[in-house]
DNA sequence: CCGAATGTCTCGACGACCGAGAGATTAGGG
DNA sequence: CCCTAATCTCTCGGTCGTCGAGACATTCGG
């Protein structure tokens, strides 16, 4: 058990070399856009949330990357201001603004992710599907795993 | 094809949604301890260095997780005020810093991470040896991917 | 119609980060 | 030896992201 042990560690060191790496990604995005490390993580949130159908509102965006109201606000300034998103006053509820990503964002994200992700789909050619299902259940063990790590 | 796609594509939302949890943990491990985001990073940085034996200076730290040296100064200060670190002048070059952790820190560290992992490894118990493989190839071609994405 | 609840924004303060440059130490060629 | 260039860390001043507290507008329930 001591050598399966280890190769399982392994795997572990393997996810957070992958994790870090990620993160270096979503930096070489947001450096040439102005952005910071907490405008990607939003914008994210963003089309994410409008992809589901249920775009976000300042609340929501707050809610989703853990932050105040007052810094929801400079955050919304500041990707308003680089024109990545724009407010929209609900019609329904005149309290609540919701954020819509702009074109040129929009195109600007799927160039950079959709790239990438067309990049590790292809990636994956070399796999089997049992290969692919085992990653599949492995993924979501280990997030079940870390989810309830509290 | 189109659904073999589909399916490949949940495995990069599943990635992504690890890696959101992962990071998740780690402020929840920071939190309490006072520490940042980057303080982090850096902590691990320096334990992962010293496992290595090649205990990490100032202007290494710097490098490893990117900041100027002005901020690897404000750093150290941070980490050094909370007693997770000391300096030690090198006796070979004095003009360098080493960094130590120390004993608090590196029990704090293993008791939190290190029980992470050994959760982590148990959840691999439902695994076979195969799946594991495909994993461990996968995981290895996802991150040679990313590393080559710029 | 009025008070409580909700959603967003403003203000003032704090901490993290960077660029530029100062101070200390080392390495190498006269 | 010594002088210069290179290296390593630290200090200073300024900018930006974040928060807590509270103001303002709007909606909801009695």
């Amino acid at each position: 058990m001591a050598r399966n042990d280890g190769d399982r560690a392994e795997l572990a060191l393997l996810l957070r070399r992958l994790t870090v790496e990620l993160d270096a990604v979503g930096e070489r995005f947001a450096k040439p856009q102005g952005l910071g490390r907490t405008d990607v993580r939003a914008v994210i949130a963003i089309l994410d949330a409008t992809r589901r159908g249920e775009p976000l509102t300042a609340g929501g965006l707050g809610a989703a990357v853990g932050l105040s109201s007052a810094s929801v606000t400079a955050l919304v300034d500041r990707l308003e201001r680089a024109g990545h998103v724009h407010r929209v006053r609900d019609a329904a509820d005149r309290r609540r603004v919701v954020l819509q990503m702009s074109e040129a964002s929009m195109a600007a994200g799927a160039a950079f992710f959709g790239g990438l992700q067309r990049e590790l789909v292809t990636a994956m050619d070399g796999f089997s599907d049992d290969d692919l299902d085992a990653v599949r259940r492995w993924l979501t063990a280990m997030t079940e795993v870390v989810v309830a790590h509290r």
